[in-house]
DNA sequence: ACTTCGCGACAACCTAAGTTAGGACAGACC
DNA sequence: GGTCTGTCCTAACTTAGGTTGTCGCGAAGT
């Protein structure tokens, strides 16, 4: 199912967008040593205070940074989807800040950090690529920021639904609006900065206005613009553009 | 009062501490092209939704970055201080996601964009410096996620003062937890994500409780252990053993 | 000396969201 | 078939923080 070339390819791809590779960039990505691993859903990728040895990034399934607050209150700050980079931090800061935990069962692909910073080093412009990545990483915290901070519970998960829409539908997991999002209420309240409860009261808002539609854990925007507006929703800040992989056949 | 190479100098000395750059690193430090601009307070430095020309540095004063919702709340997402290097974004991203204006007036150092690229390109430990900053950007973007999602009004704004106090401290701009914050109650609202009324309140109960001293400006911290408590306030994720300038002499 | 203006202080009232505590239901496991 | 366990749903009640509006003061301008 995951063959291992390929994820190193679809990397090649979405980074040759960024900054032209030479052949020499593309045979030391695709001779980057790694490693591909099964993570059971709940399973720690990564923990806050820990040493960094490693970088990863999602072949399969999706996984979420989160901090614990001294009180024991938990707030995710970001929700990564397969093609993302999580962790590029590993690579080059000297203490992880945060856990990264499988939302549900994911493929992830290890980079040992030694070899992450000889690459960096040794081939400028797949470094800039990979930092464009962290880039558009500190954009989504920065609308996080303003998400939790300046808007209501309505707005708020009307937001990350937004968001959650086209990333995915970049990453070719989405289609119309309709999508598997592998999280509980109670992630959602994490995310949000809300309570279950809270959540629960609101998503129910949402569907009965038609806005939203939802069982188990697939979600469906009937009326995208409706819904956009009552998030508030503009996409500048994931810089799309600089996003698309490339790798995944349009919606036909 | 800001000779012009010192700037640089400054910034080179800092990237050292993270790669050990050559001769060549060093001289192209020296010689990228740059200018330096005197801001006044207010005015902006970078707009949302504009396409970035330039990335700066400021070496005098404080800047802070925000977004304005929809519904027209403004919520301030950093607040940068002398040697910080804001808008990296400005030499990789296609398009601003949010606004930079200045707090107090400021000595801004800015640097072409394609001058910027041309050196992450020649410069590969250069390049991996910069990334740096973009990582820590990254990781106080996380913690103020969870400052504005998980904490209580009297929480958030200990801890928003205890980041400054450290952060001004590593910069030599804070001695003993005194420290000069240009910042209205206002715009400290505008931080953590509550009503300028509600900071006052809040304020002034700390100030009671003898947490903090307080006037005009400057701000005191008596008892920085009790504040750090009630800030729930671990500095971890500020990586400050990556961000010592080296530059200004130590307190004596 | 008077006015304007930006900030901070303070009070009265209101509401969005939190808290607590159940119950219903589906899947997993014995 | 019964028992956990996790998730969702709901209701009643509480509270932290928002809203609105007024006042005072010091700095800057005329």
């Amino acid at each position: 199912m995951t063959d291992p070339s390929s994820v190193l390819d679809r990397m090649i791809r979405k980074f040759e967008r960024r900054a032209p590779l030479d052949n020499g960039d593309r045979k030391a990505l695709r001779t980057l040593p790694h490693r591909v691993q099964t993570i059971e859903p709940g399973m720690y990728v990564v923990r806050d205070g820990e040493t960094p040895t490693r970088s990863c990034l999602i072949v399969e399934g999706f996984a979420y940074r989160h901090k614990v607050t001294v009180e024991g209150a938990r707030q995710i700050v970001s929700v990564h989807i397969p093609g993302d980079f999580i962790d590029l931090d590993g690579a080059l800061l000297n203490v992880s800040d945060h856990n990264v935990q499988a939302l549900s069962r994911c493929e992830i692909a290890f980079f040992p950090r030694a070899a992450m910073q000889q690459l960096i080093l040794d081939h400028p412009r797949v470094a800039m690529a990979m930092w464009v990545d962290t880039l558009i990483d500190g954009s989504i915290f920065r609308e996080w920021v303003v998400n939790v901070g300046r808007r209501d519970a309505r707005s708020r998960i009307a937001h990350l639904l937004c968001e959650f829409a086209r990333r995915l539908e970049v990453a070719g997991l989405a289609h119309e609006y309709r999508y598997e999002l592998p999280m509980t209420q109670e992630q959602l309240a994490d995310a949000t900065g809300l309570t279950p409860v809270h959540v629960n009261r609101t998503l129910q808002t949402l569907a009965r206005e038609g806005l939203i539609e939802r069982n188990r854990r697939f979600v469906a925007i009937p009326r995208w613009e409706a819904l956009r507006k009552v998030a508030g929703f503009s996409e500048t800040y994931l810089h799309l553009d600089q996003v698309k992989s490339n790798g995944s056949p349009p919606t036909q």
